[in-house]
DNA sequence: CCTCCACAGGAAGCGCAGGAGT
DNA sequence: ACTCCTGCGCTTCCTGTGGAGG
């Protein structure tokens, strides 16, 4: 009989898995302190009962934001006697206003309701929880009558969809405050554009303090997944070329360290269910080609059904074996866009759709590209006229699968 | 060389949805 | 509640392009 104890003695790779998800906060970051000691710095007066910074971080995904934002919550935590409470919220969950006073309330009043209450009740209770006005007198212990300093960081900020509104509020909360305790912000975004989302009160009640991550370079990927791989495998499990490798693949995707992860911890999963006592290059390439295929399948599930439609078509084509007139340097099957054109409408007629004309078609075509799951070249000699050959870029049943699924 | 093929891709316009203005 | 406007997805029409075939 199999046990529990069995499976997890079982494991010859992974020590503590946990160390290669995006959510882990480790203890150092690394290439990060400059950033860190300035949030710190932004932050330090709370300690005092003074009101910190806002502050604002902008940078691409998988640049250490999230992490270095939460390790300095983390760093805060000690401080809980001077009445300091971190709340981190990712705004992707609670994406606007009144979930985020909802949920900090939650966590700071354990029965308070789920819903039913107005904004502004929300707003008060807030207030006065921060001021920590002793409601019953309790002067014996006027330790605990202290005002309370808050900082919420939101993560992703950019989701909410009131969120001038949001700013707003959480801005002027200090000045309800009457400087009986104080609330600060740290807000989270990747896109470039979030400012002009903004209007320039709440830009400039929010920016108080600005930090740009830039992305890692590869040497800084390589000791950041070096020191992770310590902690999530078990020792000389991962070679020191893969690790090189994945930080390599992950330096040209824009220095993602997220997806450097990813990368490692796919392979570590590869290893297990082959058994394999290392992790080498073979398996960080196999895992790119797993993430990959994940990420195209995640984009086509979302693509619109026309563009479904065509791919679907295109893959029952390259699944055709004895129809291989035009090939490429690398063999893959090239088709002419009049001959992808006719199997989309035969798809559609077959499901019964009707059919886009090929003028946008060849629209969806350029779509399609952009986002890397076809590739198309224009036709030079050996082919009369003058057309676009479509390469499918991923394995026709899976893209069919993935069409099928989520259609 | 001319013509035809098999498209590429610009321009104009159409119907509709959703937001702003009244 | 109503118009007006604008953006979007799409069709229709049209001109342009480069090689193939006669």
């Amino acid at each position: 009989m199999t046990t529990f104890e069995e499976i997890l003695n079982s494991n010859k790779i992974f020590e503590d898995r946990n160390a290669l998800s995006p959510h882990f906060v480790p203890d150092l970051l690394l290439y990060r302190e400059e950033e860190l000691k300035r949030m710190m710095v932004a932050l330090a007066p709370i300690i005092n009962g003074k009101k910190g910074k806002n502050i604002f971080i902008y940078g691409k995904t998988g640049s250490g934001k999230t992490s270095s934002a939460r390790l300095v919550l983390n760093r805060l935590e000690p401080y809980r006697s001077n009445g300091i409470y971190t709340f981190y919220m990712n705004c992707r969950v609670y994406d606007s206003r009144y979930k985020v006073l909802q949920k900090i309330l939650s966590e700071i009043k354990h029965n308070f309701a789920k819903s039913g209450h107005s904004f502004t009740l929300l707003y008060e209770e807030l207030v006065d929880w921060i001021e920590n006005n002793a409601k019953n007198s309790d002067h014996a212990n006027p330790a605990q009558n202290h005002a309370r300093h808050i900082v919420i960081l939101l993560d992703e900020i950019d989701l909410v969809g009131d969120l001038d509104s949001l700013v707003y509020t959480l801005t002027r909360t200090n000045d309800d405050l009457h400087l009986r305790g104080t609330l600060s912000l740290i807000g989270i975004s990747n896109r470039v554009n979030f400012k002009s989302k903004l209007d320039a009160r709440s830009i400039s009640s929010l920016c108080e303090e600005e930090l740009v991550f830039q992305p890692y370079n590869a040497t800084q990927l390589s000791q950041i997944l070096t020191e992770r791989c310590r902690i999530a495998f078990k020792p000389d499990i991962v070679q020191e070329s893969a690790i090189n490798l994945a930080s390599a693949i992950a330096a040209s995707e824009n220095g993602d360290a997220r997806y450097a992860l990813l990368l490692m911890s796919r392979a570590g999963e590869l290893a297990e269910s082959q058994n394999l006592q290392r992790i080498t290059d073979k398996e960080v390439e196999e895992a790119r080609k797993i993430a990959d295929e994940d990420k195209a399948f995640e984009i086509i599930s979302t693509l619109p059904e026309h563009q479904k439609l065509l791919l679907y078509g295109l893959a029952t084509l390259v699944e055709e074996i004895h129809y291989k007139r035009l090939i490429d340097e690398v063999g893959e099957k090239l088709y002419s866009s009049g001959e992808v054109y006719e199997r989309y409408c035969s798809v559609c007629k077959k499901w019964g759709k009707s059919t886009r004309s090929s003028r946008w078609f060849r629209e969806y075509i350029a779509d399609i590209e952009s986002l890397g799951i076809i590739q198309t070249v224009t036709s030079g000699k050996g082919l009369r006229g003058h057309t676009t050959l479509i390469k499918l870029c991923y394995d026709p049943a899976k893209v069919k699968a993935s069409v099928e699924k989520s259609s």
